[in-house]
DNA sequence: TGGCTTAGTGACTGGGTGGTCATATATTTG
DNA sequence: CAAATATATGACCACCCAGTCACTAAGCCA
């Protein structure tokens, strides 16, 4: 957590330094995002950081946080019981999301990187634990379908919730693979992840679900 | 490509060496893996390590080079034509893939946490390379399938390979993040990634096959 | 034996890092 | 105004790394 000293700061500080490290860690790895790189851009001085967060994993983790609770005003209002099924809840989602990407690019950036980070030692254990959050609720949403007649029954609970979470980061994936999407750049000309890429975006989303829907469905 | 010298060693330091290093490798990211590190432990200078390779990542390439080849003795007689249909097929390739892991533990863990390097800076670009080859190959073998009459046709083709490529990779995954396979842990053990875990390994396998043959077959 | 080629060495270089701390500067309070 | 408190600073520390190079040792051949 950031200390006092960071929250008491003026906002526009507060998002001048918020801003400069979204950017980097939306770049690099989390092992390789250089605090000295960003300090020396914004023009302060290293030692403030330390003023202002415990060390670079609070900074990160302080990061996180904030964009996770921008991303959750988007999509957090979006409920599986206000559509007909999940592919059109999950389109739904999408949709938000999209949104939460073109009026909050910084955080979007970032949290599309995140999962870039997986393999830096430094938080390879938190990642872990996250992704055993994000399946878990993939696995209760499979449970909920097959509850509600919707997805088949003979298939393991944790296989289906997991191929469930990976179809769903498959598109994002592909978008990177296909050069569809290109965060490094857009970043740099300050651009959201998916700009004017919307409809090729959701034509993308389209085509998945109509690929992988009958492994699903009853 | 290692140098003369390297090649003019005798078996046993070669093998010392390259077991070394696949095991740094197998352990650590491209970047974190420490050159230091290793000639401290089999106890060789570490300028010698330059008079074999010119750098770090000619050594890493050699063995990756190496590895791959030693995988393909086991899985490269695995044709397509011998069996009925993809699934069997894949339910084969991966069970000679078991077999060269038994008898090559090390280019196996070595293989297994490629893709763990994925986004360590000096790698990075190689790596894309690599996955391109390897979502073309699956792109060829959907094609296959539908010029076969097999696997259904109202699906982009490259949409169909990317995903035909994710979910193989799934199973992987799954296995790892469910804590079946420890690979981390085996290679301490002198294990093969799969040791003892076959049965399970290719019961998922069929879960999987299960779950997702619909999507792709007509 | 001596001479030549090949292999092996490890202290050292240059560069980068996260993090610290004594000091200086603002800002608030009385 | 002065005193006290909260911020800001950047030189500095300890650490680790890939890669170099002048030098030593070993093997081989005549």
């Amino acid at each position: 957590m950031p200390k006092q000293t960071f929250l008491n700061l003026k906002s526009s500080k507060k998002s001048l330094i918020t801003e400069a490290f979204l950017r980097e860690f939306s770049v690099k790895t989390f092992d390789d995002a250089s605090l000295s790189d960003v300090v020396k851009n914004i023009g302060i001085a290293k030692g403030s950081v330390y003023q202002y967060f415990d060390d670079k994993l609070d900074l990160f983790f302080y990061l996180v946080q904030e964009s996770t609770m921008v991303k959750m005003k988007y999509v957090g209002s979006v409920k599986r019981e206000d559509h007909p099924d999940y592919w059109t809840f999950f389109k739904v989602l999408y949709e938000h999301g999209l949104q939460f990407d073109r009026e909050s690019p910084l955080q979007s950036h970032f949290l599309h990187n995140l999962v870039n980070n997986l393999h830096s030692p430094s938080v390879a254990q938190w990642y872990r634990d996250m992704e055993k959050q994000i399946v878990t609720a993939f696995e209760g949403m499979a449970k909920m379908e097959i509850d509600l007649g919707c997805f088949r029954d003979d298939i393991p609970l944790d296989v289906m919730g997991f191929m469930l979470y990976k179809v769903g980061a498959a598109i994002q994936n592909q978008l990177e693979y296909s050069g569809i999407i290109e965060s490094a750049i857009s970043i740099q000309k300050n651009e959201p992840v998916f700009a004017g890429k919307e409809e090729i975006v959701m034509d993308l989303v389209d085509k998945h679900i109509q690929l992988v829907r009958p492994a699903f469905d009853k």
